[in-house]
Parts: C-alpha cells; structure tokens; sequence
DNA sequence: AAATGATCCAACCGCAGCGAT
DNA sequence: TATCGCTGCGGTTGGATCATT
C-alpha cells in the first residue's frame, strides 16, 4: 500500500494527465476507477480520477453558462429536492452536480445579499423566479424538505451513465462535447470515439481480474503516452489520435 | 494602472451506501 | 454477519478571473 499523502498527486490536473485519463477511461469504461488510476500511470486516487472525468473531461459535458430554462428548472427542482444536487443533475444533462452546486452557491449569495438591501424596482430583474426561490431558500437550511419528496422519483433512478446515453441517443445538438468547447479555442478539435459499451466491459472483464496485466499496462501508458510532451495542445492532442 | 471585492470553478475531504468476500 | 474496498454524494476550500473603484 502507498502512504496516500506522498504517493499520490493532488491539486490541478495537467493537459498530460488528462489526456492519459481520457484514453483510459476509452479503453476501460468510467466504472473501476482505482483501476484507471493504477493502470494508466497516474499518481491519483481512483476518486480522483472519477471527479476529474465526471465534472470535466466527459464528452457530454455542456459548458458554458446555464440557461435561462436551465436555471428555472434548478431553481424549481432545489426548491422540490433540497442540496440532492446529482439528483437534480440528472433532470440537466450535460450539467454536473458540482456545477450545479457551485451555481446555486453563487446564487444564494446573491439572493441573500439582494434581501438584505430594501427592495427596489430594478432588483428584481436578475430574478427569474422569485417565488420558487424564495421557498427554496426557506427550505434549504437544513435539508428538511429533503426527505419530503425522496420517494418521488416518478421516472425511476437515473445513473450517470443513462443521462449519458441519452445523450449520445438523442443525436442532441444543444450539448457540446466539452472537448470541442474546451479545445476549439487553441483551435484544436477532438472526436473521441464512444465510450465503451457494456457489451465489450463484459468481454474484457477478464482485464479487471488480472493482476499481472496492471503492470503491462503500465507500460503501455508510459509507451503510449509519454508524460513529456510538448505544451501544445494541438500538437500533443492530434498526435494521440 | 493598481487595489480591492465579487464571482466562478476545479478539486479536495469526509461520510454513507453497496457489493464482494 | 462482519469487514473491507470502492463508488458516489454533498459540503467546503482556494485559486483564477472579472468587475469596480
């Protein structure tokens, strides 16, 4: 076992480290994360490796600021849920829960700022909805209008990977891949291939018992994708691909 | 142009739940 | 049934960037 504290890597993920981890997590799905970790060389946890894909590197992320429709619907579903933020996330694909979150913090800030000042005409402009705000801010200290509607979940559980696939089924034009976003601006443009299918994990589901091949693919990652490249990202991404 | 405050966002931490053994 | 390891979730923090003075 490696001591957690001088072992692994913390703090901001570099352009090297994300390319390993995207081609990994290609290669070997976004489920067994630890061994993502292991296996592609990376000195970080399985968690991190999972945070680093979900709130940042998935191809069905939407970036950018949220909508209009968007906020309403965050607005409407906190006041529903309470701080349940994946659970609100699955209701915005390609939103995270983490954007979300960060969201609603500056959101509430905002809000609570705006009520300590009297009230004025023009205030209320930023507001889209003011009344499912306001009750969503009464509510949410505390979380007790969390349990209220936990059983409600009319369409079922959603996972991560269903949002997802919807997504991808849906042909959906409105999100863009967050490498496209992300990297068209130094005019670089990905087009990572799917992410792997339950079909194939199962067949290669040999893999994750193999002890012995962690240490091959180890190799690989250092073969494959040498931590030295060029800062370029053009550069550094094309000749991956 | 510099200083300060506000906002945004990526990443970490701790905990709970779940499945495997 | 107890334990262990992994995953996912919610809360929090700190740095970067933007806006204002």
């Amino acid at each position: 076992m490696k001591s957690v504290q001088e072992e692994y890597r913390k703090g901001p993920w570099t352009e090297q480290e994300d390319i390993l981890l995207v081609n990994f997590v290609h290669m070997f799905g976004d489920r067994r994360w630890d061994f993502v970790a292991k296996v592609s060389g990376l000195n970080r946890t399985g968690k991190s490796c999972r945070l680093r894909w979900v709130n940042y590197l998935h191809p069905g992320l939407k970036r950018g600021k949220m909508t209009p429709e968007e906020e309403r619907l965050v607005l409407e579903l906190h006041a529903k849920w309470g701080n349940r933020w994946s659970k609100i996330a699955r209701k915005l694909p390609g939103r995270t829960d983490n954007e979300i979150k960060n969201y609603w913090r500056t959101h509430m800030r905002k809000k609570a700022q705006e009520k300590k000042r009297p009230m004025s005409p023009t205030s209320s402009s930023s507001n889209c909805c003011s009344s499912s705000m306001t009750t969503a801010a009464t509510q949410d200290t505390g979380g007790s209008n969390v349990k209220m509607n936990q059983e409600c979940e009319e369409d079922g559980y959603y996972s991560m990977d269903d949002i997802w696939r919807e997504i991808d089924q849906s042909g959906s034009n409105i999100i863009k891949p967050v490498k496209d976003i992300y990297y068209s601006e130094q005019s670089c443009y990905l087009d990572f291939p799917p992410l792997a299918s339950p079909a194939w994990e199962s067949s290669m589901e040999s893999i994750w018992n193999m002890d012995a091949d962690e240490s091959k693919m180890s190799s690989f990652a250092i073969d494959q994708f040498p931590l030295s490249f060029e800062h370029d990202r053009s550069s550094s991404w094309s000749s991956l691909l």
